[in-house]
RNA sequence: GGGCGACUGGCGCAAUGGCAGCGCAUCGGACUCUUAAUCCGCUGGUUCUGGGUUCGAGUCCCAGGUCGCCCA
């Protein structure tokens, strides 16, 4: 076995007075010391017990206080305590880090248009008050120029040591204590007038200001600034302070839901909300997250669509309503996937699929409109052109064009699948009709190409559960879904009416469901005992929001118009395990809390686990997938 | 689920198997018009985790983790 390095300034001595430095091993059991970072200031016991947790193969890093050098301030816990400092060189200075409010008289977008025409030194003695974060600094002897970012914009303080003294008399060395306790990432508040500099820039110059709050953490390299993908979703506020796009991005998003609520709004539909916590998840196909209510001890399902209930309020007598809201299906993540999201569900009485193509134009149009002021648009380097009104295909033509196959001309399945086979379409197992064939067929040679809006219409009856017959096409049903730059954005329907009919084809989901199709869902009883005190005829529309959301912000995925997007769990550290050789429980304690017991887990097993060298490594190996689990805790 | 790639100080990046380096930030000093300020000086890293090969591993091999991209 290859030795374990030791730390060279370790050896040797003891283990008092020791200052951590740097936090290596955060799954060790001894959570105590290894609390993110050293808190000097307070009573901080400067000292280190070493770490001797069992999983906790690293060794602790340790200096002597004796040795430690003096000037040692780069590693991010040594920043962080530097600053720390620095709170408690403003509480003596008599002023609060963390204070309780501010006023401000403008923004900083407000002074920049206001000002715009003053020329350099230019002087106007307007008193303003403004607040914001200090993103850089750049001080000179008796002189500091810094820049303000609020959430308008940018703007420069001028601070001129004279003028600074002199506006904050009660506090002896203003401007000193300025340079000398204030960072990039504070939240600085300040009174001045406006002055444009001899450089041009246009400039608070300062009298007064006050710390609001006092940062405590470095920000990202003012010139490369934060680009891992990974740690932008991780700490999105990080991404939010120093990526101004990224503010612009859900700027936007709000200003499209909005336009949405707002046009619906003004056309007479109301926004009624529905559960999210269903016994039974149905109006989709698509695999449900699953919890549980404690006193009422029962199984509940996140939504998966709001249509069902949504289609009650129209049988109850409303005429025009939606929900817009977040959806939860427990699939993969990709870039166009995100395990809960938020779509639009619009239901409109007395309405067909042919009055909600209209609408769909109406609402994406009117929401481009609202948060680019035009129709075309670049999406990923594809012009894009949403001029209504959009192209209108039938799947059966669409497919018939890229294949060269006319599905309504074939006489049963095992003609179909020869003749998919034979252009090179991949037929998936269990396809039991012509039907999803023929969407297979359009999913893999059409969806893609279909860049410019377009309504595919139409659809196979045996995809589309809920859906009213075609008043003339036989084995169709009044259907359409939209599509832009290859992606399914919408979809609509002539609502199924007929109980009898719904009831039908639920039942043959439920058959699936049966068979094992962890899509399909269940017969909804009171849905159908709803449409039998019966419901006028309706369309239906829903439209997902993000993914609209990406083509009006130009996003490559969706994890950039969701705020918090779901992200794994760094680790699974185990925190302690304890087993039953009677019962051959294994009780597994992890990081975060929560507490499992796994089955009928061999005492060999549970032997090996404990002379593992990383119990965690054992852990993803050989139990969690092979042994079944209860959670307690 | 499969394939490919990434992971090195707070951030951005280097390092033919041979002393882990650079820029920014931090820290100390100088400086009244900067805007990636400049100049001088210093500090800071169990190279994602675990194992292996080797005299010697950031680099090679095996396993795992997370993220990204592509495919299903």
């Amino acid at each position: 076995m290859r030795p374990k390095r030791l730390c060279s300034k370790l050896m040797g001595v003891g283990a008092k007075n020791f200052l951590p430095l740097r936090i290596q091993n955060p799954h060790c059991p001894l959570s105590i010391i290894h609390s993110p970072f050293p808190v000097p200031h307070s009573p901080f016991p400067r000292k280190a017990i070493p770490c001797y947790g069992k999983e906790c193969t690293a060794f602790f890093p340790c200096i002597p206080m004796a040795d430690a050098p003096q000037q040692s301030k780069s590693t991010l816990s040594e920043i962080r305590a530097t600053r720390l400092e620095k709170v408690e060189q403003l509480h003596t200075a008599g002023l609060n880090p963390y204070a309780y409010t501010w006023t401000s008289t403008h923004h900083a977008a407000e002074l920049q248009a206001k000002y715009a025409d003053l020329a350099p030194e230019g002087e106007v003695a307007d008193e303003v008050a403004i607040a914001g974060r200090i993103m850089a600094r750049r001080v000179f002897g008796k002189l500091a120029f810094f820049s303000l970012q609020d959430d308008s914009g940018t703007i420069q303080l001028y601070f001129d040591k004279k003028q600074v003294d002199a506006g904050m008399e009660q506090l002896p060395g203003a401007f000193n204590l300025l340079k000398k306790v204030t960072d990039v990432g504070d939240i600085l508040g300040v009174r001045g007038t406006i002055r444009r500099t001899q450089k041009g820039e246009l400039s608070v110059n300062v009298h007064h200001y006050e710390m609001l709050t006092k940062s405590l953490l470095p920000l990202p390299d003012k010139w490369h600034g934060l680009t891992d993908t990974e740690k932008r979703y991780r700490q999105r506020y990080v991404d939010l302070i120093v990526n101004p796009s990224v503010r612009e991005t859900f700027r936007r998003r709000a200003q499209i839901t909005a336009a949405i609520r707002r046009y619906l709004d003004e056309q007479g539909f109301i926004e009624i909300e529905t559960p999210v916590l269903q016994s039974e998840a149905g109006g989709a196909e698509a695999r449900p997250f699953i919890t549980y209510h404690n006193t009422l001890q029962m199984d509940l399902y996140l939504r998966i669509a709001t249509e069902l209930h949504l289609k009650r309020l129209i049988v109850g007598g409303f005429e025009k309503v939606f929900e817009l809201g977040r959806i939860f299906r427990n699939e993969g993540v990709s870039t166009r996937h995100n395990p809960e999201f938020t779509s639009i569900e619009i239901y409109q009485a007395y309405a067909d699929y042919h009055d909600m193509m209209a609408l769909t134009e109406q609402l994406i149009t009117t929401a481009a409109q609202a948060v680019l002021g035009t129709l075309k648009l670049n999406y990923q380097g594809e012009e894009i052109d949403l001029t209504p009104p959009w192209r209108r295909v039938t799947m059966h033509e669409a497919v018939q064009a890229a294949t060269s196959l006319d599905f309504g001309r074939f006489e049963d399945l095992g003609e179909a699948i020869a003749a998919a086979e034979s252009v090179g379409i991949t037929v998936p197992e269990g396809c039991g009709s012509i039907g999803e064939l023929l969407n297979e067929a359009f999913e893999q040679r059409v969806e893609t190409t279909l860049i410019q809006p377009t309504f595919i219409l139409d659809y196979p009856i045996e995809i589309s559960p809920l859906t009213k017959p075609h008043r003339s096409k036989p084995g169709l049903v009044e259907r359409f879904e939209l599509f832009m730059v290859g992606r399914e954005t919408a979809n609509s329907f002539s609502e199924l009416t007929d109980p009898i009919d719904q009831r039908q084809r639920l039942e043959l989901q439920a058959a699936k469901k049966a068979a094992g199709d962890v899509e399909a869902q269940d017969v909804d009883e009171d849905f159908l005992t709803a449409l039998e005190y019966g419901m006028p005829p309706t369309g239906g529309l829903g439209i997902g929001i993000d993914r609209l959301v990406m083509v009006l912000t130009d996003a490559p995925s969706i994890r950039d118009v969701i705020a918090f997007p779901l992200l794994k769990d760094h680790s699974t550290a185990i925190q302690a395990h304890d087993y039953d050789p009677a019962t051959q429980v294994l009780r597994l304690t992890f990081q975060n809390g929560s507490i499992y017991n796994y089955h009928d887990v061999p005492p060999q097993v549970y032997e090996a686990l404990r002379k593992s060298a990383s119990v965690g490594q054992f852990f993803n190996q050989e139990i969690r997938e092979q042994y079944g689990c209860d959670r307690l805790v």
